[in-house]
DNA sequence: GCCAACGTTGGC
DNA sequence: GCCAACGTTGGC
């Protein structure tokens, strides 16, 4: 079992949205590094669900991949903010898991205090400059995170 | 709102 | 294939 990370703005949709939903497909990801990430999930993994922008920025909940990454369908929809024109359903360009809610933290693990972690030091969500919006987790940052998690 | 960091685009 | 210009991300 592989662990991730995903990314969004609250604004945009939230763990109380996907704790809504129940299943989500993770459309939107325009990033070829992230794309991949989404390429290699198998389900059964997890995910670490992060929200930016958000005051705190913060590691809010868990879930689960519950199916590998398929075509992702905004980016054939002219309409859609995230449309594509140079992907074809013959060759689409972007893919996308299936993820389901598992889990909303009671407290959000803020990015402040997921700094003064020595066990995240080398954490990719810590690092200057991080953007991926979806990312490998090793599994010793997620038992320290799911160890700080209520 | 600022701005550093980073990815993408496109001219050459 | 280089790289400057530009747009976006996202913490602060």
């Amino acid at each position: 079992m592989a662990t991730w990370l995903f990314k969004t703005e609250p604004s945009t949709y939230s763990i109380d949205d996907l704790a809504r939903d129940g299943v989500t497909h993770w459309h939107g990801v325009r990033n070829y590094q992230a794309r991949n990430f989404m390429m290699s999930m198998e389900p059964g993994d997890q995910g670490l669900f992060y929200h930016s922008s958000a005051e705190p920025p913060a590691i809010v909940g868990l879930v689960e991949i519950i199916h590998k990454a398929k075509p992702d369908p905004s980016q054939f929809e002219p309409s859609s903010d995230y449309y594509d024109p140079k992907a074809t359903k013959e060759k689409p360009r972007w893919f996308c898991p299936d993820i389901k809610f598992v889990a909303k933290f009671k407290e959000p693990l803020g990015l402040s205090d997921l700094r003064d972690v020595a066990a995240l030091a080398d954490m990719e969500l810590l690092k200057r400059g991080s953007r991926l919006s979806v990312q490998p987790v090793s599994p010793k940052e997620f038992s320290t995170i799911m160890k700080l998690a209520r």
